[in-house]
DNA sequence: GAGTGGTCTAGACCACACG
DNA sequence: GTGTGGTCTAGACCACTCT
């Protein structure tokens, strides 16, 4: 065998495996090329699948591949930069706006949610779900928590749940003064329903990022937008657009 | 065995687990309670000790627990939320900032950064190591990228590297004009370096903050922050700081 | 030394996409 | 039907921490 544990630390072999396939995805594969199959690779570097997916899974967690089941593994493109200011102070739903409304009930709202918009615990808000699409792909999802204090123009609208009435419920809010905005990133992981409108598996990571919206000294709504991970950029331009670290 | 298969859709072992165990999180464990072990664990609800970490994988990820080799697994406290805009439109190392400079050598950026930067690829750059601290614990570690044309002062002084140098190269950075700054944040895996700053293994999941700083029309500096993606909520207030969903 | 989580193996079967 | 990634098992050994 020779002499062995050149490094101070041996490297486990999934750390390894994954310096070696990264490198190998910059000088030998081009975005969108299919990687061989999970028996072969693991064969070919003479290592057990479970060993191969460990690192398969952290390049996938770093967006340079994308994995889907009964197809294959695929070199991912570069990750798309999402402006998540992209018409600032204003309100969602405001001219514009990237999202579009395909949902919109009246439930009650998870106990932080209600929590800021200073409701009561267990009293049902407007909660419009909206869908944010880059290039015919949805990449994020959002709830957006309305108390009807906030909308009471919705009072007299009576139209069934549906898209029309979430945009109603946007147009009422567009009518308030926007008074600012506070927003929070941190890592989740998709519930099964975010999951289906992503087309990624339960479980898998996301962005998510919180924005309260303040009116008239109080919270007037709070939103939950859950990004894919894998494949977004959350940008927060200070200045006009120009692109941040393209590559 | 009776009947199984009561859900349309029967949903994976380890997805079942991490719901039950999130459960049992809220309701019968408190904040730096230690779990039994894996092997227990995975003994008690009759699965694999590959299954049952599948679920407590996924549980780190989302921050609701801790998992330390030769310790255990604890109950992880809520995330800190950490302001990203600490001393807004001021230059890194100003008053009230919460970094601290540890080092500064002279080396060649990343070429994405040499980029950003506009300077040309293989040209060395100031490189300053930071720190930043949260209640005794490193929560994010951050090299900032500064070419030597945006401080002209640095050419005279010849410290040896190290913190007092990264110091200087700050207090020169704040006699410049901050014309603006832009930020993203993606999802990321820690390098090894970062990684041991940050008490994790490598390729835990971080959130990596990308901040180009504007001067005089072009890029006077970048900085990459490397945040501990389960211990941390990276807020951007938009106004002063008000907790935004303590829970 | 004892106990913990981290790595690794060599299988097996399942759910899904595609031709 | 065939091939893909996703789930699961029952072991084994390693690296680390604490006493």
């Amino acid at each position: 065998m020779g002499t062995t544990r050149l490094e101070t630390v041996p490297e486990p072999k999934y750390r390894h495996l994954k310096t070696v396939l990264s490198e190998a995805l910059d000088s030998e594969f081009t975005v969108g090329e299919i990687l061989p199959n999970e028996r072969d690779l693991a064969a070919r570097f003479g290592v057990a699948r479970a060993t191969l997916r460990q690192a398969l899974e952290q390049l996938e967690l770093e967006g340079r591949l994308q994995r889907r089941r009964g197809v294959g593994t695929t070199v991912a493109p570069p990750r798309v930069g999402v402006d998540v200011n992209p018409a600032r102070h204003s309100w969602p739903g405001a001219p514009g706006d990237a999202w579009q409304a395909e949902d919109c009930q009246e439930t009650v709202p998870p106990a932080a949610v209600a929590r800021t918009l200073g409701t009561d615990t267990g009293r049902p808000v407007y909660a419009v779900q909206r869908v944010r699409m880059t290039h015919g792909q949805a990449v994020a999802t959002e709830t957006l928590y309305v108390p009807a204090a906030s909308v009471p123009g919705m009072s007299g609208i009576e139209t069934e749940a549906g898209a029309a009435r979430g945009r109603a419920v946007l147009r009422e809010l567009n009518r308030l003064e926007l008074g600012g905005q506070e927003r929070a990133v941190e890592l989740g992981s998709a519930r099964a329903e975010d999951a289906r409108r992503l087309d990624r598996l339960p479980g898998a990571p996301v962005l998510v990022v919180t924005t309260r919206y303040l009116a008239a000294g109080g919270t007037a709504a709070v939103a939950l937008s859950t990004y894919r991970a894998d494949t977004c950029r959350l940008t927060f331009g200070d200045s006009a657009g120009v692109p941040l670290l393209a590559g």
